[in-house]
DNA sequence: GCCGTTTTCGGCCCGACTGTTTTCAGTCG
């Protein structure tokens, strides 16, 4: 196994963590923190760089120090300092950080005071009363702590965002029929549209007097309320999604609208701009000296900054505030560019509808053509089509769109890659149709060379216009299996194979990151939502939000084309 | 540990809530 940035990025966070512990200066700290986020951000193989012979310290955050310390961990999994750094504070420690409450001071005193290195001994300490002895500790810290051991409280699962949604959706509703409550927002990482949230982060304004706090707090699905101020309050749900309520006057919502979509690096960044100008940048506006100049309108944040507004998806600060300053923000796609949907499923194979069905529910979405691509027969399990069901489908769908107004069904296939690169089917067969998706349904476990040379082989195949969810990626569940995606993306470019972004909320795959990096490699994107019923085509949605963190703009995306051009376009 | 139109030292984003204190440290976002 290579060691991934990924790797390397775990690593640095690990010396991050051992550092705060000992007590380390905090800058030096965020220097590795910082480090690691980069390394997952940038979308470049590090180790690539290493091979090619670059030069790290060009990588922001990045100095002589780092530099050295990456190429060690590159090369050899560790670095030194992080090996003298395990000898002197225990690594399983880093563990306790994750228990709510504890923080890296309190995990360094428990561990010098009392030799606590385990949740085991914690309990214990807690239980024969010690922990409250510890200056700085006291009765309640104890009891929390005790509480979060045995509720096996963690702080750090995530959701999907369109399991969030319905949440955010329904504490909004809730929170506007609270008596004086004017706007209610979904702010934090949702509304950025990352494809995994930890938390809901929900912005009120509301008339003075009125307290929405008291209201929130008693939002039916509450499981616990872990602080409650008069301006800020956080509750945990049932499912154990922790939500977190912020009220502020009109005049700063639109600064603390900013302040809380986050994401915390994305502010770091603006509040420097505005440090250099003289200005201070907080949630409740933007201040020259004691006076507010501005803070109502989210827009004015960036306005008085000099700079072009940033949508949220691109608040991650990943050269969106040098864009913006420069004036080279991208046209982001919306929602409403989409023309059509180049994989959708039928009753054919494991579709829960007909293709009749699935075209209509297309149409009152507002899209101009879908492709049916069912299965093929390899994927027994969901009944994939052999040569004679899918000429019998054609035959169908040729019908169906005879009778067709504004509106085109396109006759595809989803093909199996087999293991040796090759397609499910014979390429007489799918020369009949208007387009090939070609996808990995097995397999997954291959070496990183065999995988990547029958992703590669298959791209080598004319038939193939679409390979469908190119990592194979399941979030929260299963991890892309290991290929060499640069060499995919420079073959996608050369072979003019288009690379899907699945909008199917569990996949979002190609992610963010890799989106961008396929568009500034000259690569071209399908955003398909893979339905397999009618509801599913709703996930658009979540399509469009990723593409957006993605940087994708229309042009981009080759489903935003009318349909004419779209077959032309697909064409090799 | 990084960085530089206050450039090789001295900064590094900013504030709310809690609990333990009696003015503040720690945690969290």
């Amino acid at each position: 196994m290579q060691v991934q940035n990924s790797d390397i990025a775990a690593v640095l966070d690990e010396m991050a963590d051992l550092l705060e512990i000992d007590g380390a200066n905090p800058f030096r700290v965020r220097a590795y923190r910082n480090a690691a986020r980069m390394l997952l951000d940038i979308g470049k193989d590090v180790r690539e760089m290493i091979e090619a012979g670059e030069d790290l310290t060009r990588l922001p955050g990045i100095g002589k120090d780092l530099a050295g310390k990456i190429v060690e961990i590159a090369q050899t999994g560790t670095f030194s300092e992080l090996e003298e750094m395990r000898r002197k504070v225990p690594p399983q420690l880093t563990e306790l950080l994750d228990i709510a409450g504890l923080g890296p001071k309190r995990v360094g005193a428990l561990y010098r005071t009392l030799g606590i290195t385990s949740s085991e001994q914690l309990f214990n300490a807690c239980k024969d009363g010690k922990v409250s002895k510890l200056p700085g500790f006291g009765k309640k810290t104890e009891a929390k702590i005790l509480e979060a051991l045995q509720t096996k409280f963690t702080t750090t699962q995530r959701f999907l965002i369109a399991e969030a949604a319905p949440y955010a959706e329904a504490i909004r509703k809730y929170l506007l029929e609270v008596k004086g409550v004017r706007q209610v927002v979904v702010a934090g990482s949702y509304r950025r549209r990352k494809e995994t949230v930890g938390d809901l982060d929900i912005l009120v304004t509301a008339e003075p007097g009125s307290n929405p706090g008291d209201l929130f707090v008693r939002f039916p699905k509450v499981r616990d309320v872990l602080a409650k101020g008069s301006t800020k309050a956080s509750v945990v749900l049932q499912n154990s999604m922790q939500v977190d309520m912020r009220v502020v006057e009109d005049e700063s919502f639109g600064a603390c609208l900013h302040y809380f979509t986050g994401s915390k690096a994305h502010n770091i960044a603006i509040r420097k701009i505005a440090q250099k100008m003289g200005l201070k940048i907080n949630e409740y506006g933007i201040f020259r000296g004691d006076e507010r100049i501005a803070g109502e309108e989210e827009g004015s944040v960036f306005e008085i900054l000099g700079l072009d507004y940033i949508e949220p998806e691109l608040r991650e600060n990943r050269g969106e505030v040098e864009a913006s300053a420069s004036g080279r923000l991208p046209q982001l796609i919306t929602l409403e560019d989409l023309k059509g949907d180049l994989h959708v499923h039928s009753s054919y194979t494991d579709g829960s509808a007909s293709i009749s069905t699935m075209a209509e529910t297309a149409k009152a979405y507002g899209l101009k053509y879908i492709a049916i691509a069912d299965h093929s027969r390899r994927l027994r399990i969901a009944n994939g089509l052999d040569s004679s069901s899918l000429l019998k489908q054609v035959d169908e769908i040729d019908k169906l769109n005879a009778n067709m107004k504004g509106f085109t069904i396109l006759k595809a296939i989803e093909v199996d890659i087999l293991e040796d690169g090759s397609l499910d089917l014979p390429d007489e067969v799918l020369k009949r149709l208007d387009l090939v998706v070609g996808a990995i349904h097995s397999k997954f476990n291959l070496s990183r060379g065999k995988q990547t040379t029958r992703i590669l082989k298959a791209m080598d195949n004319p038939c193939l216009n679409i390979l469908a969810h190119p990592t194979g990626r399941i979030l929260l569940r299963r991890d892309p299996y290991d290929f060499d995606v640069d060499a995919v993306i420079k073959k996608a470019v050369e072979s003019k194979v288009v690379l899907e972004l699945n909008a199917n909320p569990h996949r979002l795959d190609l992610n963010d990151v890799y989106c961008r990096q396929a568009k500034e490699a000259g690569a071209r994107i399908a955003i398909n939502t893979d339905a397999h019923s009618p509801a599913e085509f709703k996930n658009l949605m979540w399509g469009i939000g990723q593409a957006r963190r993605g940087w994708l703009e229309a042009r981009d995306v080759i489903n935003t084309f009318p349909v004419k051009k779209l077959m032309k376009s697909i064409k090799r």
